[in-house]
DNA sequence: TCATTAAACTAACAAGTGTTAGTTCGGAGA
DNA sequence: TCTCCGAACTAACACTTGTTAGTTTAATGA
């Protein structure tokens, strides 16, 4: 009854062999001896090593474009909207925290095309947090300091998120997305 | 008159290609085409590409060592500790951001024994990161968060610090680093 | 001037890489 | 029962990998 076909036993595999010791360090054997196949057997349902990457990084980089598009077309404050993208990362990455690895480690092993448009969805997603922020200040809800600033340490914390959770953190999802939401936007003291 | 001895220039440029692609991805004659020689040669300078590797690693991990034990040492308030931590790692970034880059994303591929050894300073760092937090919540300095949440959020900020310094950020060190400490300690309300 | 030496070179190695071609095999549908 | 066909296999390919051995070269110091 547990019929899950090969194809995304193959790509959950390489999640997670790629977020372990990165794309170049793994290769078609190791994905294969994983799978207790041979490698060749692998080219029955994917086409390339490249594929693999390449499905892991775009989908979860369109979750997350997708994501913020629907933040956009709300009229809500600048703060209400922090509190969904802080949410929303938080749930894509508990959904999905190996191909969040790849995405963060691995990008730039993509062919020239998907990472051109990688990084296309990248920088206009910082471009999209960087407007909600701008809005922040020139209403008053955010204080002014750098965007710069206030917009890097936002993001680098919810990117690598998902290199913490689970390691030494005992609080379920709410509370954690509670306490999360209160340091990054009220500080700590 | 420019004599910089062969060793440190592979050392460096070594550190310029493992940060853009990562240390499997780049090979010895890689760095031998760099530096306008055949990969031969490098082994007149350096026993190997892994020694290659820890010296960039280890080197700036016993940095970050050495600067968290001469905090320790003083009996200062929470605060102030926290505001030589995120000096320090500005500080060191700066000098050295290739070889952040390079303990971020390849740790992984030391040899066992200085993967050991790394690992090992890496949670004695955390753990002192959290005695501080600790501290300042005990003594009523840092509100009564989730300790774990405070540290995770400040710390990936300053780890990926070189991955944003001269991307955007058109501050000087000084301006960024009140800033960073505003938005990391008081928050953005 | 001659011996020494650091640092480059060429050539080669064994192992590992992604991938393809062609084959085998067992189960599903006619 | 026979025919397909998906999914595994073996074998091999062309190429790249880190590294070693042995050689050349140009500069230095006696």
């Amino acid at each position: 009854m547990e019929k899950v076909d090969r194809r995304s036993e193959i790509i959950h595999i390489s999640a997670k062999l790629f977020r372990e010791r990165g794309y170049k360090a793994v290769s078609m054997r190791d994905i294969a001896k994983s799978l207790d196949i041979k490698a060749a057997s692998l080219y029955n349902h994917i086409h390339s090593k490249q594929e693999i990457l390449s499905l892991l990084i775009i989908n979860v980089a369109e979750e997350f474009t997708r994501a913020m598009n629907s933040l956009q077309s709300s009229n809500e404050t600048a703060i209400e909207s922090l509190n969904k993208l802080i949410d929303f990362h938080i749930e894509i990455t508990l959904r999905d925290p190996d191909a969040i690895a790849c995405l963060n480690n691995d990008w730039m092993h993509l062919d020239k095309e998907n990472r051109t448009y990688y990084v296309k969805m990248r920088d206009d997603y910082e471009e999209n947090v960087r407007k909600i922020v701008k809005r922040g200040i020139d209403k008053g809800e955010i204080k002014e300091h750098n965007i710069e600033v206030i917009v890097f340490s936002m993001l680098s914390t919810l990117r690598t998120f998902y290199l913490w959770y689970g390691r030494k953190m005992k609080l379920n999802p709410t509370e954690f997305k509670e306490s999360l939401t209160h340091v990054l936007i009220q500080g700590i003291v």
